[in-house]
DNA sequence: ATGACATTTGCAAAATGA
């Protein structure tokens, strides 16, 4: 089956583009973020025609995280990333479908650093990391997919440099991150090219399409009982370069049946 | 240094993002 994430930033504004991707691409599973949609708007009847079943968490204005089935529906398992009662940030949707554990992630930027922001995205994280203890735990396939947030190695940025201040690529960001994979995690699109540019991101300013300066923060990370039947893994990007693209690519794996 | 650029809310310009 193939598992797909993708930060569509504004889920009203890209539904053409993602009816598009869903019809040529046909992932299995696609976790969605930044809907910046509240529940009571989310187009569940146009993706519903497009052949999917859905769940979803939304927010209004900003945020907001979605999992789609295709040809069946979610069930839901886990609505916000525990930890955190007062956390009102629509971030988190965890649902199984056909044995396959998957989370729908959206973590904090946490722009600018130091601040409140960056706090919220470290305890964030550790409430991520947390969770994921126990989903190892269970023993079963579980992908955790979606936009991190966190640019893991210089090698996956165009200029380290130029981001050196960025939230994404603190060393606390990174070492949150790490803390997170060496559970016993697996990210999927580097266990398939171990090597070289992977960008799941461009900017919408300063050309940064154009010049290919882009970076990779979306991220499948899955389970050893995942992990073991990973067939492949990419970046769908040429969707970067359509028409009212978001400024996010759709990031996907393969899990052998 | 600031804003660029895009989306949402709501109808102007601010909030948010990365």
């Amino acid at each position: 089956m193939r598992i797909a994430t993708y930060n569509v930033n504004g889920i009203k504004a890209r539904l053409p583009r993602l009816l598009e991707w869903l019809e040529e691409q046909r992932p299995d599973i696609a976790c969605l973020q930044e809907l910046k949609s509240s529940d009571d708007t989310f187009p569940e009847a146009e993706i519903r025609a497009a052949g999917y079943g859905a769940v979803w968490h939304g927010q209004k204005g900003f945020n907001g995280v979605a999992v789609l089935a295709r040809g069946r529906d979610p069930v839901e398992r886990q609505r916000g990333l525990p930890g955190d009662p007062d956390d009102s940030h629509s971030r988190y949707l965890e649902a199984e479908v056909d044995g396959l554990v998957v989370a729908s992630i959206y973590l904090p930027n946490g722009n600018p650093v130091p601040g409140p922001k960056f706090d919220y995205k470290l305890a964030w994280m550790d409430r991520l990391i947390a969770h994921a203890r126990t989903l190892l735990a269970e023993e079963v396939p579980v992908v955790l997919a979606g936009d991190y947030n966190v640019i893991p190695t210089d090698a996956d940025v165009y200029s380290p440099a130029a981001m050196a201040d960025d939230a994404l690529m603190q060393p606390q960001s990174r070492a949150a991150l790490r803390r997170l994979v060496h559970q016993g995690w697996t990210d999927a699109l580097r266990a398939r090219h171990p090597v070289g540019p992977l960008w799941t991101f461009w900017d919408y300013q300063a050309g940064a399409w154009a010049r290919d300066a882009g970076f990779r923060i979306d991220h499948l990370l899955l389970s050893p009982q995942a992990a073991d039947r990973l067939a492949d893994a990419g970046v769908d990007r040429a969707y970067r370069g359509r028409e009212k693209a978001s400024d996010h690519a759709p990031v996907w794996a393969v899990i052998a049946d």
